[in-house]
DNA sequence: AGACTTCCCGTAGGGTATACGGAATAATGG
DNA sequence: CCATTATTCCGTATACCCTACGGGAAGTCT
């Protein structure tokens, strides 16, 4: 029945901590300097590029060297996000919506600046300073409404996933446009010829009106932002309702 | 300027078309052979289990050989999508919620019988019937209320990325127990020590009030649930009233 | 000067996708 | 029966990836 402590969260919370007494050979490097690194590869080059390899490689050190500084590579991709997340630097005194646009202002760019983030899985995130972060702003924002505190969880997740989801879509589309070199518009061309020789009219009635009716006329691109503004402005309105009473007319 | 068109298309749709003459050597296997059996793979050991290598060695040909049926790696991840997204067999003739609950518990089980999805990026899918099939049959639910044409597109967008998004969730989480061996409430006491030796009060107020609260006991799984039925139950309303006059109350 | 601590890193092994070109195998036409 | 044609089958070679292990190197402190 041993208990084992992940060797990832002092890393995380590096800098909540005092630095050690200087003993014994100094380092040539610095978890920071690795970290920085990788993020700028992975910036220009995609996740795949800050491989150990390449990152050594930047730094003019053998490969092997960072593992002085870092565990293993998933540890360092964690180091990574939870930096790009604390860079946001989230604080905010505004309104409910106010601190919630915010929050998704900041969060978008940070998926325009770090498309790569789009490559890492969501689920069991990094637990360091920047995420923690994160969910004390959104909870925060959640609260000046005066929700119960039982569906302040809920609420706050919903705005995070929604949000995180949009960002993370619109990422995924710059990361494809960069490896394949193809605009979203250009992709759907190159489909054109879908709709006529392989479409069936009969088993998509909806979908056909919807043509005739020429609502498919905006990009893909941008249908998935107006799905994105419509559906955060409903989440928000419901947030809102289910504190003044539930019935309330404005 | 040349018009390329895929070489995925007549694959994606190829049981719409008839049969080939039989000329020339005929072949060993089929693309639903070799599609089915890289989901097997996908299935029991992940999405890179389903490698070309191992795809092949599991039908005891080389690795060269699936060429011959399918263009390159990329495009088979497209057959092995479009094909789960087919096999829900979406058709409901019921109200507005009886089809998107439908469609959100087959979609659930389709993320449970395939985690692997969750390792696929969502932007630009296999335009094939299975995709299209999920599209049309949205489309018409959302179609039942009366919105006007010009609405249907983002709410139906709003309801997929909803749904999509917690069963990604739950997917990636799957696979993440998979790989560590670790529950999510395993990995979460793992990092216990965080709150004793990390985590700092003063900064994050809103969260201390909750956890004081007791209203962070139920586990991660659990939160990421309740967030997504919350979610959900506010788009719903939130589209169906946007239908009532604006404004009305029930 | 000697002890001690820490950093640096070479090697080796088992994975991945796919371009190319030639050999193998069937049906068809004469 | 033989030649032609169409198609499938596949061996080789390349350039990546991560990391366990253990010994040598380079500092500080007493």
């Amino acid at each position: 029945m041993e208990e084992f402590s992940p060797r990832i969260l002092p890393l995380l919370w590096r800098r909540s901590v005092p630095a050690r007494r200087a003993v014994g050979r100094p380092p040539r490097l610095s978890v920071d300097i690795v970290v920085t690194t990788a993020i700028r590869l992975a910036d220009t080059e995609g996740l795949e590029a800050a491989s150990m390899a390449r990152v050594a490689a930047e730094l003019s050190v053998a490969t092997m060297s960072l593992y002085t500084y870092v565990p293993s590579r998933p540890e360092l991709v964690d180091l990574m996000v939870d930096e790009v997340l604390w860079a946001r630097g989230l604080t905010s005194d505004g309104t409910f919506r106010e601190r919630v646009l915010l929050y998704a202002e900041r969060t978008f760019a940070m998926y325009r600046a770090h498309p790569w983030l789009a490559e890492v899985p969501r689920a069991r995130p990094p637990v360091g300073p920047g995420m923690l972060a994160e969910q004390e702003y959104v909870l925060a924002a959640v609260a000046t409404l005066g929700l119960p505190v039982r569906e302040l969880n809920r609420a706050a997740a919903g705005i995070t996933t929604w949000v995180t989801s949009a960002a993370r879509h619109e990422a995924e589309s710059a990361l494809l446009r960069r490896t394949t070199g193809l605009s979203s518009d250009e992709w759907w061309q190159q489909r054109g010829e879908l709709w006529e020789n392989w479409f069936d009219v009969g088993s998509h009635p909806t979908m056909t009106m919807i043509w005739n009716a020429g609502a498919f006329d905006r990009g893909a691109d941008q249908q998935a932002q107006d799905a994105y503004e419509y559906g955060l402005g409903l989440l928000l309105a419901g947030i809102e309702r289910s504190v003044e009473g539930d019935d309330r007319v404005p």
